[in-house]
DNA sequence: ATGGTAGGCGCCCTA
């Protein structure tokens, strides 16, 4: 099994590229963030042609998340604790009793200090507690997304310049470390990897050209699935598309 | 202490 992260976005914008890469790709789930797209106007429609089953929760201009998939899943959570998520960036999909697909859209934060940075952590907290309650409830969990964090600063193209910024500061880092310790790894890091490897660059300043790039987007396994886990990579090819997303799909493979 | 680009929206905000 497939199963792979990509923020697009905007899906309205990046759909034919969504659809083209799924092809191409042969994924058999995929999580989305940045849909920008109010649940309205989801393009149901055209992923369905395309073979896929999909679930979403969107607002207008900003966040989003959807998640595409060639099985239906069996259960489909879109609030935490039964509240309806103000700002719409969690989506829980379970696949066949035992698979459990968690898809974040973690805040950005903006700026350290700020009030988004603080709404950021007080987030993650939110989300670290609902996983530790919910993380029993399948043999496989999975959890994957934006996260709008570099987890070390391999993951960063220059460590010394964005020491204690935003997406690397040490207390991003351990609201992420408290998601890994409840029992997850970063499945790209159960493998040796090439050097400056990255999964989003910046649209300004040739970010991409340069390969001045963060790795934020993680696909995290609880210790079953990092045990069925046989590769882990980032397709950096669609970034390279007209129009592309900031952003490039990341990828593991499952022996399940 | 700020610029650069992109998307959505509506002449600015967020990333």
């Amino acid at each position: 099994m497939k199963i792979a992260s990509w923020n697009v976005n905007s899906l309205r914008v990046r759909l034919p590229q969504v659809l083209s890469w799924l092809k191409k790709s042969d994924v058999d789930i995929l999580g989305i963030q940045e849909t920008k797209v109010e649940d309205g106007s989801f393009p149901i429609k055209e992923i369905e042609e395309a073979g896929f089953f999909c679930d979403f929760i969107g607002q207008k201009t900003y966040n989003g998340v959807t998640t595409i998939s060639k099985i239906p899943p069996k259960e489909v959570i879109k609030s935490i604790d039964g509240k309806e998520q103000e700002q719409k960036r969690i989506l829980l999909t379970r696949y066949k009793d035992d698979l459990t697909i968690l898809n974040l859209y973690v805040v950005n934060g903006s700026e350290v200090g700020s009030d988004k940075y603080k709404y950021k952590l007080k987030w993650l907290k939110s989300v670290k507690n609902f996983i530790k309650k919910d993380l029993k409830k399948t043999k496989y969990y999975l959890i994957l997304g934006d996260f709008n964090i570099a987890p070390k600063d391999a993951d960063i193209y220059d460590p010394k310049a964005w020491e204690g910024k935003i997406l690397c500061s040490d207390k991003e880092r351990s609201a992420l470390k408290e998601i890994l310790d409840l029992g997850f790894k970063d499945s790209f890091r159960l493998f040796d990897q090439e050097k400056d490897l990255y999964s989003w660059w910046d649209y300004r300043t040739g970010a991409f050209r340069r390969n001045r790039g963060l790795r934020i987007d993680l696909i995290l396994t609880n210790m079953a699935l990092s045990k069925k886990c046989s590769k882990s990579l980032i397709d950096i090819e669609p970034r390279k598309n007209e129009r592309p997303s900031d952003h490039a799909p990341v990828v593991s493979i499952f022996d399940i």
